[in-house]
DNA sequence: TAACAAACAGTCAACCCTGTCTTTTTCTTG
DNA sequence: CAAGAAAAAGACAGGGTTGACTGTTTGTTA
């Protein structure tokens, strides 16, 4: 907008960390005490941000919640991109299950937990945790694939695929409520076993050729029932 | 204890029937409006009890819930129960991946996950909530290992189902976001390939479960691909 | 530098929720 | 039938949360 002067812009960068900080330390109170224990009080205090400023950011505690579940997803992306490239190339079924393990049972996703579970009864915050959920789970999806080198045109690839994204969210759920790492594990130990097996050993069985859906992208969930 | 009387058990007949409307009350709230959104209040208003009545049986909304909780598992258990009951024996795969996939998109899977999400920052709702959810754990494996006819002596088959499981549950999460039917059916008629084609042609590593995949498997056709 | 707008600070009222307390009803029992 | 206990009813206080509101500082612009 604005642009153009000697002293470039002292204050919306204190602004810009302002924010910052009032969505870190939401994301962080969600984990900590829950959705419902996150209280903008709560929030301003963490954040070190005056009430009167937090209000002036976020007028509503929505425009908080939905700030920080765009935060949300920016950082999970980002965690799972730099994941990814840390991943020794070709690295077998096995590292890319652990990454994606990780990544389910870390800090984020409870998070993320939270505010799907928050969404379900409301409205307003479903409107804003959909959509970006989505964005999520279409990104996660082609990571899993690149990662995997596994050829969505082979009918039943895509969905093994999904499947393995529907079985760390399981995990990471279980996770939330008994930390069992050694079960965890075995699991996935098992899964990559299954997965290696079924990739390069049983790619179309049974004459199932309806339709082969070797699209490209139309990755995991439609929200929009037609109707 | 006390038996033998003309008058049998009046009021206590009523007790019984206004701790069960409390009980489905609260369920049923958690259903619609979420754990956070379940008050006291609206608890007794839904339940047709007075707040004072209430408060005699509950004295604390923790007493409530966790009866509520108590209630929960013994329904889940029934519901489970009554579904393999009414399964084909021996129906085959598919239709056991069809039970734990209705019972995990079903309501009192909804209740169950507002529990578990509010028990994960609620140390005394925890306390009630994890042994309860161990046990219908448990039952759900035992469960599933009878319908499916899977022998757990076999090395990996018991990391299968229990990633079955974890797969319905993480389905079931996806559900309470977006209701997309036939993705999650997609999904499920592969894994039951998956499971079978594992089961009795990939049993395992002789002696040894780190390497399996050497195995030569016998292609034992033995399993019948119900359809 | 003066005037104006945006950012920030902190108080306050309205609201809801929980659990205590007192009162009334209903059942049981001597 | 009377007395006492259990059950049910409803008012109420205390605590906490949200967002509105007023005042203050900081930055921009003429």
């Amino acid at each position: 907008m604005v642009t153009a002067a000697t002293t470039r812009v002292p204050q919306e960068e204190r602004s810009r960390a302002m924010r910052a900080r009032l969505l870190e330390a939401t994301v962080e109170l969600l984990v900590e005490r829950g959705f419902a224990g996150t209280s903008t009080t709560l929030v301003s205090e963490r954040a070190g941000v005056s009430r009167g400023a937090q209000l002036h950011h976020f007028p509503t505690k929505n425009d908080l919640v939905v700030a920080a579940v765009e935060h949300l997803t920016a950082v999970r992306g980002a965690e799972l991109e730099a994941a990814a490239a840390a991943l020794p190339s070709g690295g077998g079924t096995r590292a890319v299950l652990t990454l994606l393990g990780d990544h389910f049972t870390s800090p984020v996703f409870t998070a993320a937990l939270e505010l799907w579970v928050a969404a379900r009864t409301d409205p307003a915050l479903m409107e804003a945790v959909a959509p970006l959920e989505q964005k999520v789970g279409r990104e996660v999806h082609r990571l899993t694939v690149e990662l995997l080198g596994a050829d969505e045109s082979v009918p039943g690839v895509r969905e093994l695929v999904q499947a393995t994204l529907d079985l760390v969210r399981g995990l990471g759920l279980a996770n939330t409520i008994t930390d069992d790492r050694r079960r965890r594990e075995r699991i996935l130990d098992r899964w990559a076993q299954v997965i290696d097996l079924t990739l390069d050993a049983a790619p179309g069985p049974l004459s199932d050729p309806t339709d082969a859906r070797a699209t490209p992208a139309t990755p995991a969930t439609s929200r929009e029932t037609t109707r």
